[in-house]
RNA sequence: GGGGAGUUACGCUAACCUGGUAGACUGCCAGCCUUGGGCGCUGGUAGUAAGGGUUCAAAUCCCUUACUCCCCGCCA
């Protein structure tokens, strides 16, 4: 069946082959000439698009402005706050030439951006009346570490959001928390169909830098975990490095309280992963660049042919003017078998396939992505069936990706449970006594880490896996991309 | 950072061990033919990852580099 090798060879099963084939195949990425480095061909960075402009006009909504800060850090910048630079330091990519000149003093390459801005926040901010300030960048960072790179999870280059807030109290920061994280979550939601486990990282695990970092964590379908959004506290850490500082209502001089947070295209990753199958990609319909396919089987006849493709254009337009991105395959070079399989392969989520029985009875057919199944629907009620087949597509993406991650959660009460069953990837609800060194014990004798703990600690019993203390936490152990 | 396996046209693969004309399928282009799950015909086009070495002669042997995959390490 696959003769032409133009479709997927590996399942889904044999994740790891089946993965960066499912991308490359289905053309939603490319490799570069530099490992790590990945091409966003158009499906991919439209999906990408949609999610910033959600989660752009969301930060809009609630105040946040967009500025831009240059992608160069001088060095002596990027070593103030350090705790921040031990952090980052080896994964920083430097300018060190122009052209055969030595530069007098070398650049950092962003890895990402609160050194630099926050040398202009303290320029900027003098009073209490300047305060809020909450500005937010999309750009690129580099972080050129890691042998075994892996398409939007780990790569030495990716897209994000930065936003980086600062407030007169630690209380208004704090606040600030629930608002970034339900954007970032509904996004996941309402976008990507992916369910993610929102929890606090550990002081370990936490952003170089911050006081309490917060993440949705998400799963890979090999059961592995994935670092999503993030949100992170950074307290008065930045400001005291950075001297941001302002004269408060008392007319005392303070340093400021501050938060970042990020959402990348690491989500990418995880949603085509989730969704995808041994066919090829599956783009949830509201992220898919081409969300309806309009195949037309042609007939034997000039005339009936003439016909359909009236027809299709007739279908076409209707889509259209209801705001789907719908396009027709005339490709007469291709049979309709193959349009099928390619448009498959690429993730387009509904297909119209319209012959000489559509055409006689005024109805066509939809195919779904991924469910394969076929529907026949009457010309007349097209538009109500697409709309109820994307809302029902979307529903089940969504079931299907939080059902997946909670097939991978295991709640356990014993260490030997997460030593035996750690190998074959998964989520280990466990009891925490909360101190670090039990916490890198565990991840140096399993591979384990505290990907979070979840927010709701309503379960919290027991005593700590490691060390048999009473628990303080339930926190989750995983392996993590 | 350590170890292993690879890289021949977009893709899949033959020739490699044993050095001597790079061959098929697919793709792509042109034309014909038709098309309900990867039709067919004719002609054309395109390749030894990059660099160096050995040799009369290198896809083939040797070295270096890049990239891909796997195992370990490290890691927002």
């Amino acid at each position: 069946m696959e003769k032409n090798e133009l479709g997927m060879t590996h399942k889904k099963k044999e994740f790891s082959e089946w993965y960066p084939e499912l991308l490359i195949r289905s053309e939603f990425i490319d490799y570069s000439l530099v490992s790590g480095a990945i091409v966003f061909r158009p499906s991919a960075y439209f999906a990408w698009e949609i999610i910033k402009d959600y989660v752009d006009k969301e930060f809009k909504k609630i105040g946040i402005e967009n500025v831009y800060f240059p992608l160069f850090i001088p060095e002596s910048l990027l070593l103030k706050e350090a705790e921040h630079f031990e952090g980052f330091s080896p994964e920083v990519a430097w300018v060190t030439h122009a052209g055969k000149s030595e530069l007098s003093e070398r650049l950092a390459v962003r890895p990402t951006s609160e050194t630099i801005m926050y040398y202009s926040y303290a320029k900027w901010i003098r009073s209490w009346r300047d305060l809020p300030l909450r500005y937010n960048q999309w750009n690129n960072v580099v972080r050129w570490e890691f042998k075994n790179p892996t398409p939007f999870i780990r790569t030495r280059e990716f897209l994000w959001n930065e936003g980086h807030s600062v407030f007169a109290s630690e209380q208004e920061a704090r606040a600030e928390r629930d608002q970034i994280l339900g954007i970032y979550l509904k996004a996941l939601r309402e976008l990507t169909c992916l369910y993610g486990i929102v929890g606090k990282k550990t002081d370990y695990e936490k952003f170089a830098g911050a006081v309490e970092s917060y993440s949705i964590e998400l799963v890979m379908p090999d059961g592995w975990c994935v670092q999503g959004p993030d949100f992170h506290y950074d307290g008065q850490n930045f400001s005291k490095a950075f001297d941001i500082k302002f004269i408060n209502k008392e007319s005392k001089e303070e340093y400021a309280y501050q938060n970042t947070y990020a959402i990348s295209t690491r989500v990418l990753g995880v949603m085509v992963a989730t969704h995808s199958d041994d066919k090829g990609l599956v783009l949830p319909p509201k992220l898919a660049q081409k969300q309806v396919v309009i195949v037309p089987i042609p007939a034997r006849s000039e005339d009936i042919d003439k016909k359909l493709q009236d027809y299709s254009e007739k279908v076409l337009n209707t889509l259209k003017e209801h705001g789907l991105r719908a396009f027709i395959d005339n490709r007469d070079n291709y049979t309709p078998g193959y349009k099928f399989n390619e448009w498959e392969l690429k993730g387009v989520p509904f297909r119209l396939e319209i012959g000489k029985k559509e055409l006689e009875s005024n109805t066509v057919v939809i195919a779904i992505r991924d469910t394969s199944e076929k529907k026949g629907v009457s010309l007349d009620k097209l538009i109500e069936a697409i709309d109820n087949e994307i809302e029902a597509m979307h529903n089940r993406l969504y079931e299907n990706s939080k059902r997946m991650v909670q097939s991978f959660i295991h709640n356990i009460e014993s260490y030997d449970e997460l030593k035996k069953n750690i190998a074959n990837g998964g989520i280990y609800h466990a009891p925490w006594c909360g101190s670090t060194d039990c916490e890198i014990k565990i991840k140096q004798e399993t591979g384990a880490k505290i990907t979070n703990i979840p927010l709701d600690q309503s379960d919290l019993h027991g005593r700590c896996i490691y060390c048999n203390k009473e628990a303080r936490y339930m926190a989750n152990f995983a392996r993590s991309y």
